[in-house]
DNA sequence: CATGCCTGACTGACCAGTCAGTCAGGTTTT
DNA sequence: AAAACCTGACTGACTGGTCAGTCAGGCATG
């Protein structure tokens, strides 16, 4: 029925690992809104129009379906950080785009990371450690880039590790406690409050001379295309 | 069977409120333990020892049960905190303790903390407001210390929304992330940490200088009851 | 014997996973 | 080119099992 149709941008080729990736995306909507307990294989067969049987040609059983929904998700922003690890602006730049893009992930999709919170402990405990492995490999990353900006003096020693998942949980928290922070501010405030407080405390002062001078070159650069670089976080009245 | 023998400890008089809490305690251990929709309402009724039937004397249904569950852990850390809300010693203080007690409570109660997290999407939306509003009073309370502190001019002007929920995370993180921590810190480290995060970058001249008398009054009066006060973090090794 | 705490067998709904069977498309044979 | 044959993706009725919630009856106490 609807399977030709919404092909093209898809680099995979099988049609088999469409069928996959379909399913898959069907389930990450499905669980993230109603839970995965709550979710019915039949659910997810339906919600493609296929029949219940079909996904069991594809996953092994309903939690192998979870672990790849939920390894979807988690891989989702992972690429997007590593893709500009070692980028070819400096490290503070990078640690900004780190920032930047773990906020715009969560804001995009906040479901699918309440998701990963809400029900990684429903693998098997084999499956768990592979969700995990993933975490920690995207903590790894920015833990290399506080440490470049500690060494090249941009940035004072402090611990890595701790400040890596600081920065982890910023767009978590933004995802997590959306009901109480998407009343009062934008996703822009809400990343512009964040640099002030995870990054611009930490900066020697090379390292604020630093941001303050990529912070002109991207005003000059960018020209008109947006107005003004974040300046003022958007406080609630009440 | 097991019914007089571990009373006693409990202030609640009426028998029936007593049996509302150790259910609720049995709920949460086994929430906690393997989530609200692999927990039987037969797997809490034996373990407290009685009749399947009982716990319907006592909640409405199974989900009543788990909002209870919720309120119980939530309410928690908000008595302990909001104790001391204006407390005695300074607001400084006062944050302070708010950091520690956050991570405390995470630490004694981390299989609780992640319990909210991964089940309050399961409660009906009322019920889900009435878990949320807590932890607004929460924060609340912490924007409230927050404001004191920059308006005795300790601490300087910032967003404190924001702020607040990044207190409130650090003590989540310690427990949602213990699997990535727990290795390598011990709580007090992470606190330690924790506080020169999101304590010390933010104080002003003059609050730096309160915290520091803080301190060295705290070493003088305790005598040799610890040996120092938090200075250095124990940075993993790998 | 009456009151009320308590029990656990029972019911009905629900669902993961299975499997015999269908059918559209391709390949070989005539 | 037509007939016979094959393949494997796909279906959906069915099974076996689980569990929330009920209720008739048991037991203890006053």
């Amino acid at each position: 029925m609807a399977r030709d149709d919404e092909i093209g941008d898809q680099e995979q080729s099988s049609i088999a690992e469409q069928r996959r990736e379909q399913i898959i995306a069907a389930a990450v909507t499905l669980f993230s809104e109603r839970g995965y307990f709550q979710t019915t294989i039949e659910d997810i067969s339906n919600a493609i129009g296929v029949g219940k049987g079909l996904i069991y040609r594809y996953f092994k059983d309903k939690n192998d379906v979870l672990l790849s929904a939920l390894c979807s998700v988690l891989r989702g922003n992972q690429q997007e950080n590593s893709m500009q690890q070692l980028s070819t602006s400096g490290p503070i730049a990078t640690l900004r785009k780190i920032l930047a893009n773990s906020c715009a992930m969560a804001h995009e999709n906040t479901e699918a990371v309440i998701l990963a919170y809400r029900s990684t402990k429903d693998l098997m405990p084999k499956q768990r450690r592979q969700v995990k492995d993933i975490e920690l490999g995207i903590a790894r990353d920015i833990e290399l880039c506080l440490d470049a900006c500690i060494s090249a003096g941009l940035m004072r020693p402090l611990d890595v590790r701790i400040m890596a998942f600081q920065y982890i949980m910023l767009g978590h928290t933004w995802a997590l406690k959306h009901w109480a922070l998407r009343n009062n501010y934008s996703m822009e405030s809400f990343l512009a409050e964040g640099e002030r407080l995870l990054l611009l405390p930490f900066l020697t002062a090379a390292g604020r001379r630093k941001l303050a001078a990529e912070n002109k070159k991207r005003q000059t650069l960018a020209g008109e295309k947006k107005a003004a670089p974040p300046k003022q976080s958007g406080r609630a009245p009440r």
